[in-house]
This record gives C-alpha cells, sequence and structure tokens, in this order.
RNA sequence: GUCGCUGUGGCGAAAUGGCAGACGCAUUGGACUUAAAAUCCAAGGACCGGUGAUACGGUCGUGUGGGUUCGACCCCCACCAGCGACACCA
C-alpha cells in the first residue's frame, strides 16, 4: 500500500482496539501509575440525524488529552452514553405509533457506529443509555434519596426525613399529620405549578412546544393552568451552589453565569395591613407583641407581605402591586372593581413568561379597589393588579416606590400614580437633583435618605439596616434572601422518561386519599407500561393515566395504590451518568462506593455551553445532596470544565436574500462568491448550520472523503477550543495534506508494502536535528495540557517541513513523531509505528522524553531598538549577560551611526531578548 | 435593556508587556514532466524612496478614540461593530 489510504487502515485499526479492548479502564486506578484521570464529555442525545461536526470537537480534544496521559502512565477513565429520553421519540411514537424505545434503539445504533468510525478511545464496555432499565432503576432510586431527604438549615446540609424533627403540636395532631409534615419538608415535595395545557390538542405541552402562547404543532391556544406537580428543592442548596463554584477549576464567565443564575438577593420582607386607618394602631400593637408570622399563609387576610431589596425606600412606597395569581386578588378587590380584576386576569393566565415580558413591556394594571397602610408613613396607599409582578418570586407582592425603581416609575406614569423622592444621590449638580425632584428621571441608585423620617442623612446601606432593625422591632418586618432560582418543576406529563416510583394511598372512594409512599427499594425499577398507542388522551394529566389497570394499581401490605403517572424530565437521566460510568455494572447500588472514592471527581468536563446553566446546576444539585446523605466522596463532581466553541459554517445569499446551497457556489482568490451557473454575485454569511441556510456540514462525509484522522486534526487545527469557528473544507484538506506529508516522510511510495524510505537510518540524530526532536516534544507536551491543541498541530507541521528536506532521517526522530501525532490522529499513527518495526499497539507507549539542554542554541540573535523602534539586529552568544549585551550593542556599527550626535537618557537591555536605547 | 465573548493579511489563525502575522488555506514563481496532475523548493502586510534589477532605507499597520510604559495586539478608560446568553426577579 504505497499512498496513504485512510478508508483502509482507519477500518483495520478500529477493528485491532475493539477486539483487543486496547482502550478497557481498569476497573480501580494502577497503584503502581503516574495516578488516575476521569475525563468524561457531555454525552449526546441520540437524534435521528445522526452525529453533526460539532459533536467530534469536544469528543476529539477529550480523546487526544486521554490517549496523551495513557502514554504519560495514567490510569484513563473516558466512558460514552446517551441521554436518550426526550421529546423527539415520542413525538414519532405519536406520529407512527412506534414504541419510543425502539427508535431510540436504532438512533443509538447509529450514533454508535458513527462514533466507533472516528476513533476514539473510549471503554465501549461502560456505554450506557439512559434509558436503560438498568440505569433508571437507580435514577428512581436517586429520586428515591431526594424524597428521603430534609433540608437542615443549621447544619446547613440534607438528613434523613426520619431525623425531622417533629413540633409537638403537630404529633398531638396524630399521624396523617405528622405525614403531612414531614412531606411538605422534603427535598422532593409536590406543589400546584402552572403547566401548558393546551386544549385543542388535549395535552400539556412542554416550554419549548409553545410559540407566542400557541401550540408549536397546530397552532391552538395553550394555557397556563395549575396542576400538582412534583419540585425538587433546590433552592435550600443555593448558597452552597454559590459559594462551592470558588473551589472548582472553572472559567469565569461560566461561574458568573451560574451565580447570576441562582440570583442570590439579600432584602427585607415587609407586612403592609389591609385596614381602614383607625385600626391599625390596634393591627401594630398586636405585631408588635407576637413578632412577624413566620410564613405568609399564617401572616393573616388582613396583611400583604411584600419583599424588596430596598427597605430603605420604604418611605417612598405609594402604592403596591400583587400578581394576577396572587390568592389575596379576590379576597381585597372590591365590587365596583371585580369585573375588571378578573377579566385581567383571566388574560393573564393566557399569556406565557414570554409574552408578558417580550413587546414593548408596556406596563398594564387593574386598581383592585383596596387600600394597604405603609406602615411607616401611615398613609393609605392603593393595591393595583399588575402582571409584571410575577407570583412565584418573592412574596408575588411588592411595595412600589415609583421614585427609585424604574419599573414602578414606568407603572406608575402611565398610570399616574403619586412619586415621593426619598433618595438622593451622594454627589449630583443641582440640574441632576432637580430632574429627580420634579419626577423627570427614576434615581435607582444608593444614595442618601431623604424625606423618611428617622432615615433622614443616612447612606443606603445604613439606612437598609436600620430599617430593617426598626422594621423586626415592630414585628413587621425582617430581613429576608431570595433566589431567582426556583424550585425545579420536576414533573413532566409525557410518556418517554422515568417513572415516579411513588404511590397515591387511595381511600374508601377509590380516590387518592392525600397519602403518598416510596415504591419499596426492592420493588426497583419501575418500568414503564406499554401502551397501546401514544396519543395524547385529552386530559391535563399524563399519558401513563392510560396504562392497563394492571400497572396502574398496586396492592401493598393490604393497602390499596395507583402509580404516580408523571415522568421525570430529561435533565434526570444526565444529573448522575458520570457516577454509573464508573461502576457500570454495579448491582448493589448507584455506584460502587470504593471505586468512586477512586476515581471521582471527574478532572475534566468538556461539553457545550448550552449546558453552562441548567444541567450543570442540577448535577451539581443532586451530587450534594448525595454527598450529604454520604453517597459519594466529593462535594462537587466536575473539578475542570471547558466549553468547546460552536462550529459555524458559510453560507450565501443572493441579492434577493435567498440562499444558495454551498455546492451551487464558486469563490474565486479574493473570496468573492458567485453562482455557478448563474454567475451571479453571492454575499457570504457565517452562521449556524441548519438546514434553512443550506450549510449543514455531515462528519461522515468528511471521513469518506478525507478520513477520520483528518476530520479529527482539522477540528482542533481551526482555532482554539473554546472559540466559536467556521468550517472550511480548504483547511480539511489542509490537514489532509499535512497527513499526506507525513506518510511520505516514512512510506516508499513506490513500494507495494509499507516500506519505510532510505532516508530513514537507524543513526543518532545531529545537534540540529535533535533541536527540532526536543523543541517539538517540549512544546507539543505543554499544549496537549493546556488544551492548546491548534499549536501543537502547528509544531508538529514544522517538525515535518523541516525533516522533509533532510536526507538522512534518523529512525528514533520518526517514532517520536508518530508518538506525538498519535493522539491526533491515532490510525495512521499505528500503522506507522507498525511499519517502523513494532508489533503492538502504541497506545501505552511511553511518551517522548523531553531534554530542554537539546534546545539550547549557542548563538541568538537579538533586536536592537531606538526609542522603542526596531534598528538593527545582533548576534550575541545565548548566554551572555545584560553587560556583554549592552556593549554588544553599542559595538554595532548601525547603532554608532544612529546614535551619533544624540544624548543616551536611558538604556533597557533585558538578557536574551532586546536591547533598547531611549535617545534625544 | 443587562451580562458575556470576539474584533490581527484575501481567508482560518499565532504571539498575552519585548523582532506582529508562527502554522495552514488560497495566490504567485521555480524545479521535475513531451504536457498536465501529483510532488518538491521558494516568495509574499500596505505604501514611499532607492536600483537596470537586487541589496538597502523609511513611513504606516492588530475595530475607533484616549491613557499608562523605555516599549502595548497584550494593561487601563470611553466608544463602535458582530456573535451568544438572559430578560420586568422588586
Amino acid at each position: 500500500m504505497p499512498r496513504y489510504n485512510p478508508a483502509v487502515i482507519e477500518p483495520k485499526w478500529q477493528r485491532y482496539w475493539e477486539s483487543n479492548k486496547t482502550f478497557r479502564c481498569p476497573e480501580m486506578p494502577d497503584p503502581n501509575g503516574a495516578g488516575k484521570l476521569y475525563v468524561l464529555d457531555m454525552f449526546p442525545y441520540p437524534s435521528g440525524a445522526g452525529l453533526h461536526v460539532g459533536h467530534p470537537e469536544g469528543y476529539t480534544a477529550t480523546d487526544i488529552y486521554c490517549r496523551y496521559w495513557r502514554n504519560r502512565g495514567k490510569s484513563v477513565l473516558h466512558p460514552m452514553g446517551y441521554d436518550a429520553f426526550g421529546l423527539p421519540a415520542e413525538e414519532y411514537a405519536i406520529r407512527t405509533n412506534t414504541p419510543p424505545r425502539q427508535s431510540t434503539e436504532a438512533n443509538i445504533a447509529n450514533f454508535t457506529r458513527q462514533l466507533k468510525m472516528l476513533g476514539f478511545s473510549y471503554d465501549w464496555d461502560r456505554c450506557l443509555a439512559t434509558t436503560d432499565v438498568e440505569y433508571f432503576r437507580w435514577t428512581q432510586w436517586i429520586f428515591l434519596v431526594l424524597f428521603d431527604t430534609w433540608y437542615d438549615p443549621v447544619a446547613q446540609k440534607g438528613r434523613a426525613i426520619s431525623e425531622l424533627p417533629i413540633p409537638e403540636s403537630v404529633t398531638a395532631q396524630g399521624p396523617d399529620a405528622v405525614a403531612q409534615y414531614r412531606d411538605k419538608h422534603r427535598l422532593a415535595y409536590q406543589d400546584d405549578a402552572l403547566v401548558n395545557w393546551c386544549p385543542g390538542l388535549g395535552t400539556v405541552l412542554a416550554n419549548e412546544e409553545v410559540i407566542d402562547g400557541k401550540s408549536e404543532r397546530g397552532d391552538h391556544p395553550v394555557q397556563r393552568i395549575p396542576l400538582r406537580q412534583w419540585m425538587l428543592r433546590i433552592t435550600a442548596y443555593g448558597d452552597r451552589l454559590i459559594s462551592d463554584l470558588d473551589t472548582l477549576d472553572w472559567s469565569p464567565g461560566i461561574k458568573k453565569l451560574q451565580s447570576d443564575w441562582i440570583g442570590r438577593s439579600v432584602g427585607a420582607e415587609v407586612d403592609f395591613p389591609i385596614l381602614p386607618a383607625d385600626r391599625f394602631d390596634a393591627w401594630l400593637a398586636s405585631k408588635s407583641a407576637s413578632g412577624p408570622a413566620t410564613d405568609n399563609a399564617s401572616s393573616g387576610v388582613d396583611t400583604l407581605r411584600v419583599y424588596t431589596t430596598r427597605p430603605d425606600t420604604l418611605y417612598g412606597a405609594t402604592y403596591m402591586v400583587i400578581a394576577p395569581e396572587h390568592p389575596l386578588v379576590q379576597k381585597i378587590t372590591t365590587s365596583d372593581q371585580s369585573a375588571a380584576v378578573s377579566e385581567y386576569c383571566k388574560a393573564a393566565s393566557f399569556k406565557s413568561d414570554r409574552d408578558r415580558t417580550e413587546g414593548d413591556k408596556k406596563k398594564t394594571g387593574v386598581f383592585t379597589g383596596a387600600y394597604a397602610i405603609n406602615p411607616l408613613t401611615r398613609s393609605p396607599i392603593p393595591i393595583w393588579v399588575a402582571d409584571y409582578v410575577l407570583i412565584n418570586y418573592g412574596t408575588g407582592a411588592i411595595m412600589a416606590v415609583p421614585a427609585h425603581d424604574t419599573r414602578d416609575y414606568e407603572f406608575a406614569t402611565t398610570f399616574k400614580l403619586p412619586v415621593v423622592i426619598v433618595v438622593h444621590p451622594e454627589s449630583a449638580t443641582h440640574e441632576e437633583l432637580a430632574e429627580i425632584e420634579r419626577g423627570d428621571v427614576c434615581f435607582a441608585g444608593a444614595g442618601v435618605a431623604v424625606n423618611s423620617g428617622p432615615l433622614n442623612g443616612l447612606k443606603t446601606d445604613a439606612a437598609k439596616a436600620k430599617v430593617i432593625e426598626d422594621l423586626t422591632r415592630l414585628g413587621i418586618g425582617r430581613e429576608a434572601v431570595n433566589y431567582k432560582l426556583r424550585d425545579w418543576l420536576f414533573s413532566r406529563q409525557r410518556f418517554w422518561g422515568e417513572p415516579f416510583p411513588i404511590l397515591h394511598e387511595l381511600g374508601a372512594d377509590g380516590k387518592p386519599n392525600g397519602n403518598i409512599r416510596a415504591v419499596p427499594l426492592e420493588q426497583l425499577p419501575v418500568d414503564l407500561p406499554q401502551l397501546e398507542d401514544y396519543k395524547p388522551h385529552g386530559r391535563p394529566e399524563p399519558p401513563l393515566a392510560k396504562a392497563d389497570d394492571s400497572w396502574l394499581y398496586v396492592t401493598l401490605d393490604g393497602k390499596r395504590y395507583r402509580r404516580e403517572t408523571n415522568t421525570m424530565p430529561q435533565w434526570a437521566g444526565s444529573c448522575w451518568y458520570y457516577l454509573r460510568f464508573i461502576s457500570p455494572g454495579c448491582s448493589t447500588a448507584a455506584v460502587d462506593r470504593e471505586k468512586e472514592a477512586a476515581w471521582m471527581p471527574v478532572d475534566l468536563y468538556i461539553g457545550g455551553a448550552e449546558h453552562a446553566v441548567l444541567h450543570l446546576l442540577y448535577s451539581r444539585f443532586w451530587h450534594k445532596v448525595l454527598y450529604d446523605r454520604g453517597y459519594v466522596s466529593h462535594p462537587e463532581p466536575f473539578q475542570k470544565l471547558v466549553n468547546q466553541g460552536m462550529i459555524l459554517s458559510y453560507a450565501y445569499k443572493d441579492k434577493r436574500g435567498a440562499l444558495i446551497s454551498g455546492d451551487s457556489v464558486v469563490e474565486d482568490e479574493n473570496g468573492n462568491a458567485t453562482h455557478k451557473e448563474t454567475n451571479e454575485s453571492l454575499e457570504r454569511i457565517v452562521a449556524k448550520m441548519s438546514k434553512s441556510l443550506k450549510n449543514v456540514i455531515d462528519p461522515e462525509g468528511v471521513v469518506q472523503e478525507y478520513g477520520a484522522d483528518a476530520l479529527r486534526l482539522y477540528e482542533m487545527f481551526m482555532g482554539p477550543l473554546e472559540a466559536t469557528k467556521p468550517w472550511s473544507m480548504n483547511g480539511v484538506n489542509g490537514v489532509r495534506n499535512f497527513l499526506d506529508r507525513v506518510w511520505r516522510l516514512m512510506i516508499d511510495p513506490r513500494s507495494d508494502d509499507n516500506t519505510l524510505v532510505d532516508s530513514i537510518q537507524d543513526v543518532p540524530a545531529t545537534p540540529d536535528q535533535n533541536r527540532m526532536i526536543h523543541t517539538t516534544i517540549g512544546a507539543v507536551s505543554r499544549d496537549i495540557e493546556a488544551l492548546s491543541f491548534n499549536t501543537a498541530i502547528a509544531r508538529m507541521m514544522e517538525f515535518v517541513n523541516f525533516f522533509t528536506k533532510e536526507a538522512t532521517r534518523p529512525k528514533s526522530a520518526m517514532e517520536t513523531l508518530v508518538l506525538l501525532l498519535s493522539p491526533f490522529a491515532p490510525h495512521v499513527a499505528e500503522e506507522l509505528w507498525q511499519s517502523l518495526g513494532h508489533g503492538t499497539t502504541l497506545a501505552y507507549e511511553p511518551w517522548p522524553k523531553y531534554d530542554e539542554a537539546m534546545t539550547k542554541v549557542s548563538e541568538i540573535e537579538v533586536p536592537l531598538q531606538v526609542n522603542g523602534k526596531v534598528r538593527a539586529k545582533v548576534t550575541v552568544p545565548a548566554g551572555c549577560t545584560e553587560a556583554e549585551l549592552e556593549q554588544a550593542a553599542r559595538n554595532h556599527d548601525r547603532l554608532v551611526e544612529l546614535l551619533e550626535g544624540k544624548q543616551i537618557v536611558k538604556v533597557v537591555v533585558v538578557a536574551g531578548r532586546m536591547v533598547n536605547f531611549v535617545v534625544k
């Protein structure tokens, strides 16, 4: 085989690796090795479309890293699996009545085939899918751990529900009350939450299936209705999810994204009485005696509780706003306003969150007719209903301070509500102050309190502290912390997800009586039932409610139960897959304790930035619960995280803006694109790959045309791993050309088998050759460790360019090159390694040894500057001192000429780098 | 609107305080060939001066404007553009 032919050698080595189980990972790290390394890719959703070129980007990066560290003697865990639950399989099932498991398995088989085609060094024996029954058995088990855990705010950790202290008043009410008290404190609990109910389709929709308040399929109106849902108390872990970010080796950008998403804020909760003014004193007296109620529900009908981050502006609160879904809306609305209010609330229920926030954001709202009393100014202030206040943040009600909050200001301007200035900027011109005083602008910053009784003159921070102290003493407020992060809505009204291992006890009437229990651990897994078809049944209930009674009803310990019919969201399976990879066959636990302690945490996790918030947050949350309950050994799962950049592609538009397929475009040497047939000149744009832009690159086609090694190499050579970058087929051709050059460097093109070229000889390298060899070893090793693969490849290209010109090529130098190249282009490297006379894989061959002494040169060229501009260069011995270098510079003919008649003000000398004369 | 990332030759990029443009694509010239392809070798930021042509010398040059420094693609301030994420969180 004289010519480099990836179509032959790539399948050959893939078969070799597979049949020899070359990349099987040991059960435990080798105690005599260089340590353990757990490198993880974000596993893919196996879509019907197969791999796109974005997948191999991250996978190649991790593969290079793993292959490198195997050569350096580490025990490497590098697994792959599939995140296989999800909507597309279910939609396909509804359309074609194909069971989702069937289409999912076909897609997984296709993905596996495509991944193996790229030569990744996964331990395929550890492959798993979240849809495997033996896998989701343990997903269900983890859910039951959450169900069995409450968060102890004092110890700041999750503890077994059996350790939850039960107040005597609850115990006194009997076992049902105790059970309910426990249920209310579990990390997995039930609550009413709004879902997208589409009466037209007779089904509940996921958020992404709702577009502009209409269903994606069929364009029917979608209504938000409350439904009993499973929630996970992720907010309990909010503080730890923020503070533990400090311990992680993640980019500051991702950390900020996570902590902004959690959105912790400190402020105050304040109670406003809804009473006639003459009863205010009595209310205040009773509050001062009892202190503020600890929860909103028992704060009383006559009290409206708000959350504010600016309690210092309380004196400027001139009205209040409650969310349309707020429980007090009905109770406080006066009869003459009730028609307008209920119409407004109904309209709001048809708006999605997106509708409420998009558009021109013009504030809308209706007066309830009710008044509350500002507890500090004692003035009655009107209560409005408006959808700019969200029911699920804070208390669902606000005190509006239009002078110092831009949203309140807009609302007050729209509805002509009074504006009272209570903060002045610390420093402002007279005009600025006058503008604020007139109410022409809204000042939302910190400053000094005015017009606020006892707070006057205090800076914002001090005013906040004082008012919180006063409110606490009066029993009408307290400091409070809030998170933008909501508790995690964990149930989906879908078929293709993990069933909840929960049973609802049935009362005498055959209906659930409110008692729930976990499916006993020994009865896990709860598998999905067989369904006749997957079509919606028309009720706002999950599809599992269509299952046969034999699945749906269970008798246990003499009691009848109905199974929970919600399923878990796609996130569930991906929350803990990194643990299962450690002991994929373990039948007694989600993960083997001893192995978990040996392999965790994940040392390098690479994936797309689209998962920067949710997946990583949910995973970290589950991990912390497992940690608190003693099932894992480390508080964080992913030590180092890197997000690969998106791969874009060129797309072409003609003058009318129509998209032209890449096949019918020619580009000239200046990059001007024209249409092949019409010769019309086209505009080139860079965009995400998509069918509609006709710019999708199919990796399988690239492998067929150029080879997997060329694809891998190009994906890494395009630019930095984290950068967004456009795909170019010319670039693929370029790296393929490099692989051809590597091949010809060693293999005689006229031979019938892989005969080495005559210039390869078993001789020691010359000093020049050694310098190239060791410079390259050093640079490639450093670059791989820094994930700077593009520059590592450039260094190898220089190596090849150098040795192509050498008449004698030491065999040892060629072996070094093959090993350096092997993580990047493993197939061609194995083939060349064999041709160089080796009988086994190079996967565990020791990495070439770097000798810095070999890289030294005897003389270096140093630039000489005058006033910072390079004017000449001087050649000096490599080790020369600053004084010697300066002397050499002063003796340089050209410098002598340039410095003549000038006054030297300063000389900057950096040994080995440069000399700069500053002259006048 | 807020936050983040990115702006360097015809193109992908390198250099993160010290010779801007490594490496690759495309281009041009040469060798080989009857010829072409392939391959190998070489050239190349722009402009000006200089010369028969070289050599050589100079000016400008990393989105824009300012600043720090002996010296800035790199650090600081302000702005512009493109991409991405979030979006009334009180």
